[in-house]
DNA sequence: CGGAGTGAAGTT
DNA sequence: AACTTCACTCCG
């Protein structure tokens, strides 16, 4: 089948049908099917094919692969563009489009919270438009946004450090040369604990992230944060 | 509206998250969620994604479509043993078998460390497996159930309750209503430590996971942990 | 030949 | 029934 046309009777007379194989690439293998018209103009697919046969020949069967009508493939429409679709809310907030920032937004109508506290960054000030929590919203005014969270950043930072030289697990230290050499380490909790050790208030750069999860049962927190060190 | 690739938290940096609306067909109006390695590469789908970052990256609570982590979608990825058993709690899923990932309860008190090699190319990790796996399942063995590890926990939180007291952020209490009527909470940071505050130690039950991360150039900390509570 | 966009089988 | 995953189409 390569390289030579042939007829396709499934089309009006004149008509060939070419398949041409991929011979590299990520598709090396696959293949690409042309049809000639009578006049030898090249078509590379069915809806092409159609525009130029319009309605002398009803292709809604028509296999562009194959060649063949099949009609078990019945035409199905496909021209459904509809604009009017709001229903983005129904009964539930879209945080799966919602960016981070709007989530934070959306977060707040819906009983749910997510902080995310940044200098440097543009997060800030989506909170207030969070409108249907007034005292929410009034916790994130800028000012002791900034304050607030950062003497967290280091209290908490600081926490963890204490709690990691209660901790009964053994420290090894090995990391630093770990880390040095590869793109991205996980650690276990006592070895990366060994980097925290090391962290004072001043190496603080900022909290990136933080998010605190409570599982419905309320018998399961979540905290994930981001720790910029300067 | 959505043709632009965000950061992903929930991923190590530089990998970008990307929502492209369907325009037509008979999807029109679905999404398809794309992520993007640091180097470009394009992703979309969660298996593709976890064949990619092997082991470096456990997506075994990692929301595809939204982009983060979901702890209580962490019964997704294995079969189930078997589904009631001995558990220590009453009316809480053992927390060993539910959470298939972290199994690898090793975390804790074994000083493994987990050496990852930030994809940058096709090849597959399944050699860090092998060879760190042994440890990981010497330390399933212990029943570390309530020593060292709560200690920690305790420690923690209570740290956390401590730099949340001397957060300025003013605490409005409003959390716990929307805990119980909604599947899934996200606190602020300054909301949820209502939660956090309430904790003593007799409450908490175990830790269940901590990771740690360290960024290549180690400014970066990311700290991730789940507690359970009784 | 690549790849964004879509269809549709497979999965839950 | 809806979502996820991946193969395929179509056009550059």
């Amino acid at each position: 089948m390569e390289r030579k046309k042939t007829d396709c009777p499934a089309l009006p007379p004149g008509w060939k049908k070419e398949e041409v194989i991929r011979k590299s690439g990520l598709s090396a293998g696959k293949s690409d099917v042309y049809y000639y018209s009578p006049t030898g103009k090249k078509f590379r697919s069915k809806p092409q094919l159609s525009r130029y046969l319009g309605n002398s020949v009803d292709l809604g069967c028509f296999d562009f692969r194959t060649g063949k009508m099949m009609p078990s493939k019945m035409q199905k429409n496909k021209q459904r563009l509809r604009s009017d679709n709001l229903s983005l809310s129904k009964g539930k907030p879209d945080l799966n489009t919602a960016l981070p920032i709007r989530q934070t937004a959306s977060i707040f109508k819906q009983p749910v919270t997510k902080v995310v506290n940044h200098p440097n960054n543009k997060v800030k000030t989506d909170l207030q438009r969070a409108t249907e929590q007034p005292r929410q919203v009034h916790t994130h005014t800028q000012s002791h946004t900034h304050s607030g969270l950062n003497a967290f950043a280091i209290t908490l930072l600081s926490a963890i450090a204490s709690a990691l030289h209660m901790s009964s697990a053994p420290i090894t230290g090995q990391t630093s040369s770990a880390a040095d050499k590869n793109p991205s380490i996980w650690l276990n909790t006592s070895q990366p604990l060994c980097k925290a050790f090391t962290v004072t208030d001043d190496d603080i750069r900022d909290i990136y992230t933080v998010y605190i999860y409570i599982s419905p049962g309320e018998n399961l927190i979540f905290i994930w944060l981001f720790i910029y060190l300067k």
